[in-house]
Parts: C-alpha cells; structure tokens; sequence
DNA sequence: TTGCACCGACCGATCGTTCGGTAGCAGTAT
DNA sequence: ATACTGCTACCGAACGATCGGTCGGTGCAA
C-alpha cells in the first residue's frame, strides 16, 4: 500500500463514473476535479490568500503534481472565472431573455441568474470577489460589467415600458438589484436546509434544486415588490 | 533640500489643520493619518494582496518606518474594521433605533446605516470583505454577525407587527436587505457626481454630503418597497 | 516499453518584520 | 551664541519564512 488515500473528501469533483469503463474519468485527478478543489479553497481564504501549499494540501497531492494538471494559479483562476461567466452569459442567450416584454424579459434574467448562481455557487462566488489585480482579473471585471450592462438596458427599456418605477434611475436599480441577487453568495450554502419557511406551504424539499428554485422565487418577489410599478 | 516632499497627495488623512498652532497635527504621519491611506490601498488591492511595499510606495515613507506607527500590518486591518464596526454600532445605540414601533426603527437604522456606510466608506467596504483567515477577521467576522443579528431581530419583530410581509423568512429579507446595503459598497464613489437622476427635482446637490442622503433616500424606497406589506 | 500521475528537492523572488543608525528639532545648561 | 541632551520620524540593510514555479526523477498500468 503506498501513498495513496490520503486524499480528502474530494477526489473527483462531478463524479459521474459509474463502472470502470475506460471513457470515463479515473481516481486521479483531472484539471475540472481540480479546479472544483481549488475554487473552494479559493473562496474560503481568498485568492491571493491562498497558496499552492494550501491546494496542494486540500487535494492530497504535492505541490509540484498540481503543474501536472494546469499551467499554474492563475489558469485555476481563469477556468474558474470561464466557468461562471459562460453561465451567466448563457442566460442572456435563452429565448425568453430575448422575446418579449422587457420586464418579462429582466424578470427571466433575474430569475435565471439567481438559478445560475445558486448552481455554479463556487464558481460566481470567485467571479463576484475579483478585485482586478492581476490581467485574469481584470478581464474577468470587464466580462462582468458587460454582463450588468446587458442587464442595465433591460431595466431601462422596463423602466421605459411604464412598467418600472421611474423615481430611482436605471443604473441605480440595476445596481440594488444585482446587490441583492449578488447577495446569495454570501450567504446560502447548498447543503444546509431551506432558509425561508413559508414558501408554497408544503413541499418538503431538502434537495438542493427545488430550494435553489424557492429561494429564487423569494429574491424576485422581494426585489420585484421593490421596483415595480403599483 | 533633503528627502521630503516626495509623499505623494495623501500626507494626512483628515486635515483638519488650520493655521500652524502647536495642538494641531503636524506634517507627519500619526497612526490615524497612516491608516486611512492602508486602507484605501487594502480596498484596492485587497488585504491579503497589499504588501508592505505597497503600503510604504502608497504612502511615500519607507517599509520599516510603517512600524513606528503601527505594531504591523494586521493592526492596521484591526484599526480600520475597528472604525467600521464603531460607526455601524453605534446607530443601534441611537434614540430612535430603540423606542417606537419595529418598522420605523427597523427604516431608521437601514436609512442610518447606509449613510455610515457612506460616509466610513473605505472603513466598511474593509469590514465587508473580511474572509476569516487571521483572528482579526475572525472576530470582525464575528462582530458584524453580531450587528446583522440585532437587526434582524428589527425584521422579526416587524414582520410579527404585520408591517412587512409575510411570505419571506425573516431571515431571508433581512439577508435581502443587507444585500442591497452592501452592494452600495461596490459602487459608491463620493467623489463622482450623483447617479440617480430624480429624486427630489430640485437639489443641485454637489457636495458628498447632500448626494449620500440622495442615495440612501433611494435605497429605502426600493428595499421597504418590496418588504412592507401592502 | 512507453506514458501518465505523481513525487521531493530546489530555485530566485518576495513576504512581514527587525535592527542599528541618523537627521532635525525643542529644551536647557553653559 | 553655543554645545549638549533627548526625542521623534525616518532610513537602508538584512532576517528567516514562504511564495509560485521548475526540475529530474519514480512507480505502475497498459
């Protein structure tokens, strides 16, 4: 027996294997099992507070093992980032975030945003800490503005509509509204159990999507409520 | 013409000097005056991503004279969360955080909060991304768990009055309402001109002040707007 | 026998911090 | 006036530790 198994908890970090077919993916690390370690570790110590002792620690291999795998610290930084903004922009995408009423339209956004986030927790939690230090992070700051910004039309065109309240500006709203959403991260942990009560009355979810979609449904209302037109 | 003078733009943080009297502070630095610029260069580069240099560069002194005024780097991240929580506190201690009905007092520190949040700007938005990794942020992490904590007890209490809605936790909107708060963090900057456009009219508000009060006005319509019952 | 996943040892650079020293100034005895 | 003293604010050089990254392997499965 050598030095295997001391590798915690996290071996594989999407661990669709089912047998031992040779397509799927093996007991070793790949650079997406990897990087799930390392956008963990990430988000508990921060970016630049962690070292590559630290990920090298919490994946149970040595430091130099890790070059095996990517180039270095920041390339775990940028797939991270990749990660969460081909999600986020991905929503943009989707037919009901391009037809429509504008409202109807942010609403879809908002709520798929949530979604997204809730799913890719680990992922936008690094993109929504980036302070733009290094080239990645800079790129990933103006990825992300570019992202309210297609966001900030749709609440200007709303607020056009007659359909959103026209005494806070549309930059200002689109800004609480992704403060709030953006919240989320801060705080909601897929895991622990469902945090508001009293949603639809029953429906006695603990798996993590049909929470992800109640919570969702509270962010909305709570910020919709807001900004609306009564 | 010795070393002096190369300090660039930032020789006292809050200078309040008037004439040349022997009370008031002198062209030098005191920990204070030092500690508004680290933390304008924490906020910039992040705790863990400022260095020593940095700081010294920052403030135009060099790396070992940092240590006359202060024990080290982390007491500069101690002081300035300290002044952070100070500000944040001592709104709860206010009369009118204490007596009347939940929601209005429950309105009256949301509305005080945002504007210690703007005007400790860079002391908060410290506080805001502390991660946990040293004992100061654990504690900071701590204190300001605290201070949610108590208002969320605001929240309760006012949902329980029947002022605010009811088909979101209590935990949730006040997660909610933080989220809104904070985010002004991201984007507030005092020096720029004010962003939402109507809110009074009238007011050709320049002046930090003035706009402050603009954007907290703003905050509380949206964030109650989408709590309150209706 | 080849190649993949991994290793320990080591690199120069940078980290936060310490140390001995110095220029300039106020106060004071000469 | 001058010289001495003590103090404040600062400096360059250097400390051991740790940083991200490189290198030459090694064991094992195919």
């Amino acid at each position: 027996m050598d030095n295997f198994d001391r590798r915690p908890a996290d071996p594989v970090g999407d661990p669709a294997s089912i047998g031992r077919m040779p397509t799927v993916k093996r007991d070793t690390y790949t650079p997406d099992s990897l990087l799930s370690v390392a956008v963990r570790v990430f988000n508990e110590r921060g970016y630049d507070g962690t070292s590559m002792e630290h990920l090298s620690q919490a994946a149970g291999i040595s430091k130099s093992s890790i070059y095996h795998h990517v180039r270095g610290k920041e390339e775990l930084l940028r797939r991270g980032i990749s990660r969460a903004l081909d999600g986020l922009f991905a929503v943009l995408e989707e037919p009901r975030a391009r037809e429509g009423r504008a409202v109807e339209r942010l609403e879809h956004v908002t709520r798929r945003t949530v979604e997204v986030l809730m799913s890719e927790l680990p992922y936008v939690t690094l993109l929504l800490r980036v302070r733009g230090n290094t080239e990645t992070e800079i790129w990933a700051m103006a990825r992300r503005r570019e992202f309210d910004q297609r966001v900030a039309e749709l609440v200007k065109q709303a607020a056009a509509d007659g359909d959103l309240r026209s005494d806070v500006d549309a930059r200002l709203a689109t800004r609480l509204l992704f403060g709030m959403i953006n919240s989320i991260a801060e705080w909601y942990r897929p895991d622990r159990a469902p945090l508001n009560g009293a949603s639809g009355g029953n429906s006695a979810a603990s798996t993590g999507s049909a929470t992800s979609a109640q919570v969702a449904e509270a962010v909305i209302r709570t910020a919709f409520a807001g900004l609306r037109t009564h």
